[in-house]
DNA sequence: CTTCTGACA
DNA sequence: TGTCAGTA
């Protein structure tokens, strides 16, 4: 009988909430300076939107973003590479993005790039520990 | 007062 | 990357 129009009006557009930043105040969220910020965008790791005066308007994910960022940066990973990983990492770090699997070799370079860190790393402990050890009494 | 672009001891 | 200049 009745007609089921019932409109999905799923309004689960994040967008709603989503509070446009400006630099000064991401940079302070993300723990990076206006500079690093701008750094990145002529990188390709950002494309904040632009005010009517030309001021950089960043999402409210952006903070998570730029955490993301700092943290591929930290592990040796280039500008490069991050601006191709980047939009495949969702809002968890832990999950990757079924949509781009293809760079799972990439990533796994990079993997063996960190390793091979990390050993030189510990080498070089190893000759300090021997120093420290063999130092006057 | 804040941001923007470009530039450089 | 910080910072200064000259604007908007």
């Amino acid at each position: 009988m009745a007609a089921t129009l019932d409109v999905d009006v799923d309004v689960k557009v994040k967008s709603c909430l989503a509070r446009a930043v400006r630099i000064s105040e991401l940079a302070r969220r993300g723990g990076v300076s206006p500079r690093a910020l701008r750094y990145y965008e002529e990188q390709g790791l950002l494309r904040p939107g632009r005010t009517a005066g030309g001021y950089r308007e960043y999402d409210e994910a952006a903070v998570r973003v730029v955490q993301h960022i700092r943290l591929l940066l930290s592990a040796g990973l280039t500008t490069t590479v991050i601006a191709e990983i980047l939009p495949c990492i969702p809002d968890d770090v832990t999950t990757l993005a079924p949509t781009c699997p293809e760079l799972i070799d990439g990533l796994t370079e990079e993997r063996a790039r960190i390793t091979s860190s990390i050993d030189k790393l510990l080498a070089a402990r190893a000759v300090l520990d021997r120093l420290i050890t063999s130092g006057p009494r």
